[in-house]
DNA sequence: ATGTGACTTTTAGTCCGTA
DNA sequence: TTACGGACTAAAAGTCACA
């Protein structure tokens, strides 16, 4: 599993958890609706703090984002 | 402290605890010895690839080397 | 509500120096 | 051995129309 599958699985995964679509968590990190989805398919390279406000947005800790 | 400086530390730390100069890890990653030392001079906004490459050089999980 | 391709702008990332 | 600058190239950031 590549770490960019990881990401996109956990952010999924959590998003879901708080029961949020796309769009919301796009608004909440300041990302563009599409290239969140992106992200959340595996297919973008975010850097580190892209990926932090996301984290943020989801309150998880972005060490907790990357976990396997 | 921001994402940049925890990573900038905890980057040197292991870095220094393995006896390695930054021209070693850079090589070790692929990553360019400029580009690396300004990562960890905490200047750099690296991708998610590229950090997998230095935790995977380094010998720790890329969690591991965002934890603050 | 999400996936995708094509696109422009910005920045990541490289390579060359100097100190 | 590390820091830093400039000039450059590759890729991320960010947007849009459409399915």
């Amino acid at each position: 599993m590549d770490w960019q599958s990881t990401l996109a699985r956990n952010i999924r995964q959590l998003r879901q958890d708080k029961g949020l679509t796309q769009e919301q968590l796009a608004v909440d990190s300041s990302i563009d609706l599409t290239y969140l989805g992106g992200i959340e398919r595996g297919r973008r390279n975010p850097s580190l703090l892209v990926m932090a406000r996301i984290a943020d947005a989801l309150g998880v800790s972005l060490p907790k984002l990357l976990e396997k």
